[in-house]
DNA sequence: CGGTAAGTACACAAGATGGTGTACATAACA
DNA sequence: TGTTATGTACACCATCTTGTGTACTTACCG
C-alpha cells in the first residue's frame, strides 16, 4: 500500500516528506510507543518541519492511523505466500517471528489510544481480523476439519505470545508454536495432512 | 492486600485519603488508562487534595505500582481456592472471567508505561509468573504430565484472550477456554484425570 | 526566465502535565 | 486544654503537548 513516491502524472512530489514522517513515526512509535512520542520530535527525526507535517496530516491521530495501515501487506505476505512450505509449515511459520518485530503494534496501539472509535483500532481490528483469515485459509489448505475456527485459535495464540513477550520481557512464541502443534494436529482429521503425528506431541 | 484501614494499634488514621485514591485510580486506570489519567482528575475523582496525594505518594509512578499491587491476591484466590471443583475444572474457571474483568490491567499497564524498569512493570511479570504458578499448580493436582508447561501454556492463553478481547472489542475468552481444555486433555496421561474425554474434542 | 508546489525556520499559542508552597482546618489523642 | 497528624484550598511553576502563523527558501517545470 505504499503508494505514491511519484504520483500518478509522473511529477516528483516534493522531496519525500510524508513519506520521512511515516517511517520515523514506524520507529518511534514502536520503540517508545504512540503517547511518548511528541510532534517535535517526530518532525525532528524525520527531518521535517513541523510546517510540513501538518500540511501532510491534519494531525497526529491521522499519522497514528497511517502509521498502522502500512504493515497490511508486508507482515502478512511475508509468511503466508511462501510456497516452499506445506500448509501446516505455514501456519507454524506465523510463529517463527523474527527479532525485527519486537511487538505488534497493533496491540500496543488499541491500548495506547484507548478508544475503540478512533481510526487507528479500527485498523487494529481490521488487520488482526485478515490475519485470522489468512490462517483460517492456510488451516483450510491444510485440511482442517473446521479452518474457521483453528485460524481463529492459532490467531489467539499469536496475540497471547505478543502481549506475554511484552509483559515478561521474554519470548513467548516457542511456547506459542508448541501449542500450535497440537491444535493443528487436532484439528487435522487423521486422512489428510503432511507430516503430522496422531498420538505423540511435539512439546 | 487491603492493609490499614485502621491501624495496628486502633488508632484512626485520619479519613482514609490513601484509599480512596488507590479506589479511584483503580477506576480510573482501567477506564481511561494510566496515561490519559492526570493527577489533578484522579485526585478530584478520590476526593482528596492534592498536596495529601503527594504526601502519601511519592510521584505518580508510585500510584501506579500501587494499584497494581492490590489486585495481587483477589485475582488469584477467587479461581484457584475453589474447592468445590475438580483441578480440571478450575483450571476451564480460570477463563470464566466476570464482565467486571475488562481487560487484564497488567498488559495495559506494560504497554502504557513502556518501561521494563518501572516498578509497577515489575509487579506485572510477578504477578504473570504467579498466575502461571497456581495453574501449574493446579494442573500437578489435576495429574498433568508436565504441569509447568501446562500451566505456562494456559497463562498464555488467558494473556492472548485478554489481548485479543481488547484489540478485538469481542470477548475472546470462549475460544480461548476451548483451546485450553484441548490442551488439559492432552497433557493429563489417560490413567489420571477425572472427567476428561479421550479422542473427541470439546470444541 | 518566472510561477508554483513543496519544504524550512522559528516563534508562539493554549492547554494539559506532574509537582510544590503556603496558609488554614479538622480530628484524634494525651 | 493544647499538640500533632491528617487533610484542604488554591495559587503557582516548569515543562511538555498538539497545533498555527509568518516569512523565507528551494526545486521543479513549462
Amino acid at each position: 500500500m505504499t503508494e505514491l513516491e511519484k504520483g500518478p502524472t509522473g511529477r516528483r512530489r516534493g522531496r519525500g516528506a510524508r513519506e520521512r514522517i511515516l517511517s520515523a513515526s514506524e520507529q518511534l512509535f514502536r520503540e517508545q510507543g504512540i503517547n511518548r512520542t511528541g510532534m517535535n520530535e517526530l518532525c525532528a527525526s524525520a527531518e521535517v518541519s513541523k510546517r510540513t507535517a501538518y500540511q501532510h496530516f491534519t494531525g497526529k491521530d491521522e499519522i497514528v492511523a497511517e502509521y498502522l495501515r502500512q504493515f497490511d501487506p508486508s507482515v502478512l505476505s511475508g509468511v503466508f505466500d511462501r510456497t516452499d512450505l506445506t500448509p501446516r509449515e505455514r501456519l507454524l511459520a506465523a510463529f517463527d517471528i523474527p527479532p525485527t518485530t519486537p511487538l505488534c503494534p497493533y496491540i500496543a496501539a488499541a491500548v495506547e489510544l484507548h478508544d475503540p472509535q478512533h481510526p487507528a483500532s479500527q485498523y487494529a481490528r481490521d488487520y488482526k481480523k485478515a490475519v485470522a483469515g489468512r490462517l483460517a485459509d492456510t488451516a483450510r489448505e491444510a485440511g482442517a476439519a473446521d479452518p474457521e475456527q483453528l485460524g481463529e485459535q492459532l490467531a489467539l495464540l499469536i496475540d497471547g505470545a505478543a502481549a506475554r513477550t511484552r509483559v515478561l520481557n521474554a519470548d513467548a512464541f516457542p511456547a506459542a508454536a508448541a501449542i500450535a502443534a497440537v491444535l493443528i494436529d487436532n484439528a487435522i482429521p487423521a486422512t489428510a495432512g503432511d507430516d503430522r503425528r496422531r498420538e505423540e506431541v511435539s512439546s
